[in-house]
DNA sequence: TGCTATCATCCGGATAGACGGATACTCGTA
DNA sequence: TACGAGTATCCGTCTATCCGGATGATAGCA
């Protein structure tokens, strides 16, 4: 960073663009980052349901369950289809379910290990 | 598992187990979902990397990309082979390079809708 | 034997995100 | 037109996780 002049673009042409796609990617998988939102998917995969059956589904109140869905079809892992008063959720991208599985696989194989890791402070 | 009656286990025989198993996998997930830790990932893919490599690269403190770096082993997403006194940091495992591949495609798509997407609560 | 580089762990503070409960908006129906 | 069901959004609170900086342990070199 110390090497380049570079008076009219930056040292590094393309890092800040290259950061942005970062953040948007942590951003993604932080969304399937939360045990009820994979609930939420698997429940969606392979058929249409109403917003009251995924309340009921999850267990939580109606409001943080709606928040979930938001989120979920706002990252493209989730569609919604909305007819008259009803809200109907559904996983239709086939990478939504690629994505699950790789991770079941990864987290079969690593199970304990990630059990035990304490993230970053223990 | 939900063949067997079962009568001295819990009323919802596999529940318990399941939940647990989403629990580890939205873990799983979370690891993935932090800017930082793609960055190292990106960066250890195909070439073996030590610490201090990682460290520059990253631009954070030592003890924090450590912590990074040790949560992504736990978490079977990176390798870690230790000589003398250096750490050798490589993503071995395939399916991670899937993993990420199938995310940044996905986000491509999304990229707006994500960004926007204010998670949970406004 | 001392010194330094490398890596791991701990601490306190700051921020993001999850939760329940209350409230507002929109349809379909009596 | 009133009313109730289905959804979406807001608020205050609490937990998880991130960060830098300090400290400790170990290996190689002079």
């Amino acid at each position: 960073m110390s090497t380049s002049p570079a008076p009219t673009t930056h040292a590094a042409v393309g890092v800040p663009a290259e950061a942005a796609g970062r953040e948007l990617l942590a951003k993604f998988y932080r969304a399937l980052g939360d045990p009820t939102r994979i609930v939420l998917l698997e429940f969606c995969a392979g058929a249409e349901r109403t917003g009251t059956d995924c309340v009921e589904c999850a267990g939580l109140s109606q409001g943080r369950v709606s928040a979930h869905l938001a989120c979920l079809v706002s990252c493209g892992l989730l569609c919604v289809r909305r007819e008259g008063r009803y809200a109907y959720y559904q996983v239709t991208d086939t990478r939504v379910a690629e994505l699950i599985r790789l991770g079941h696989d990864m987290v079969a194989e690593h199970a304990a290990s990630i059990a035990a890791c304490m993230r970053v402070q223990p």
